[in-house]
DNA sequence: AGCGTTTAGATTGTATACAATTTGCGGGCA
DNA sequence: TGCCCGCAAATTGTATACAATCTAAACGCT
């Protein structure tokens, strides 16, 4: 299997850089068998839509991108059949649209569509608080932890890229914290959806100084593993950051 | 599409005064061309997939349930490649799982993931009444005071059936309310995980009595357009349905 | 020029053929 | 009996061919 080669976006880069490994998997309900040697071995299918969710993720397809079967069938050398079931995977997700007889492009989230993403990962964000105050391991608290001290370590820097990778990080881990796989596969794709929707990243100084200082409630919340306070902080940093990407995307246009 | 502008949110409101449209969009991710007689015109892919979706939501399709490609196809009359391009849709909405090279089933939930589930909707509900508190019209609250009137009087006949038939639609309803489709979405996906796992559905009289006590709340706070009382009462209905739902799972293994 | 119509090329949709993998059964053997 | 091997049937995975549909450029008309 040919790989496209690919640029490294800032953001894939700076998370490699990280050591990170990029997407917090959209979901592996896929069940993968496994040879004697450990290689995984699934279908084309499966294996095209990873590499074009990926893709996706990394900005290298734009959202509005037309996807052309022949094109990307003869680019990951393949034939177009297990092509177009990786896009029917990719369709349900919502990562791609669809038009019968019209072919498939990158999904583009408009302003009020993603006005709508962000309240309902709000509330989803916020169960995630209530849960980890509940059942979040100590290891969980100091991954988190220390993932808080990079961002405000970034934030002392004025580091914005980093800052943004430590902060998408941090919410991911809490998230996870949470141990509730429906509630994570469903914030994922949210989150993705979000991220994809790339604006201009300007912070003003205000908006940043506040951003931080909820972080310290945050934390703050889930060390006394205050549920109820972590639930209201989180649904309130949530807000403000569509208030943030909302005057972005404005300014920009 | 005879759906028609919201009464303005704040929300609304302030995207409308930059300029953003809030029309909502065409919530079925495919677009559907139309010929000139109004026929609806898709894939087959899409078709089916409609068509098997409905299938496991009406039961004909258990939960575990082998699904043979070549089988399928011969009883649809198609060919296996519409047929696996419906499949792969229904995987990515976890309707039916996959192994390589083994075929696909029809997803079957654990106790813990229905577990899982009922807090994630719980949630979303509550922000569905949060938002519906809002935005829902005087139409929308007649249709859901209807819907409550059916639900009382199927109780008062001890309809069970009947009951939970309006029961369902009076919280799909409540939803759609909300005027937030990504909501929507992920509420329907959860709903319709929950609706599957088939468990005799017992109700206590107890159980039957506070729930349609609860319910003379939500439509009480809903007229009142009391969206935080609407969303606290929301989500202990919810999480009084699981409990119910799990003594029934229990009880009859 | 402007505008609808035609038509060739491009692109997507479906069917079929064949390859690869799994499954289950029967035989050989300790 | 129990177990392991290997083969055949069943089933899934992929490629290719052809049909249906869309797109856009060329054409002719007013």
């Amino acid at each position: 299997m040919a790989r496209i080669a690919r640029p490294a976006t800032w953001l894939s880069f700076l998370l490699m850089q990280w050591g990170y490994n990029l997407m917090p998997r959209a979901r592996p309900k896929i069940s993968e068998s496994k040879t004697s040697d450990g290689k995984k071995r699934t279908t084309l299918a499966v294996q095209l839509a990873e590499q074009l969710r990926e893709m996706i993720f990394d900005g290298d397809l734009e959202p509005g991108t037309r996807l052309q079967e022949e094109d990307l069938s003869q680019r990951f050398g393949v034939s177009r059949t297990p092509l177009r079931e990786a896009l029917k995977l990719l369709i349900a997700e919502d990562l791609i649209s669809f038009q019968p007889n019209r072919g498939a492009t990158v999904t583009q989230l408009s302003l009020t569509e993603l006005a709508e993403t962000f309240p309902v990962m709000g509330v989803l964000e916020a169960l995630a608080g209530e849960l980890a105050a509940i059942s979040a391991s100590d290891a969980d608290l100091d991954t988190l932890r220390q993932l808080h001290d990079e961002i405000v370590a970034n934030y002392t820097a004025r580091n914005l890229k980093a800052y943004f990778a430590a902060n998408q990080r941090f919410h991911e881990r809490l998230v996870e914290a949470a141990s509730n796989d429906t509630l994570a596969t469903h914030y994922h794709q949210l989150a993705g959806r979000v991220r994809r929707a790339r604006y201009r990243a300007n912070l003003s100084p205000e908006r940043w100084a506040q951003s931080v200082k909820e972080h310290e409630q945050i934390i703050a919340a889930l060390e006394a593993r205050d549920g109820a306070a972590l639930s209201k902080i989180l649904r309130a940093h949530i807000d403000h950051k569509f208030e943030t990407v909302r005057d972005a995307i404005l300014k920009n246009d």
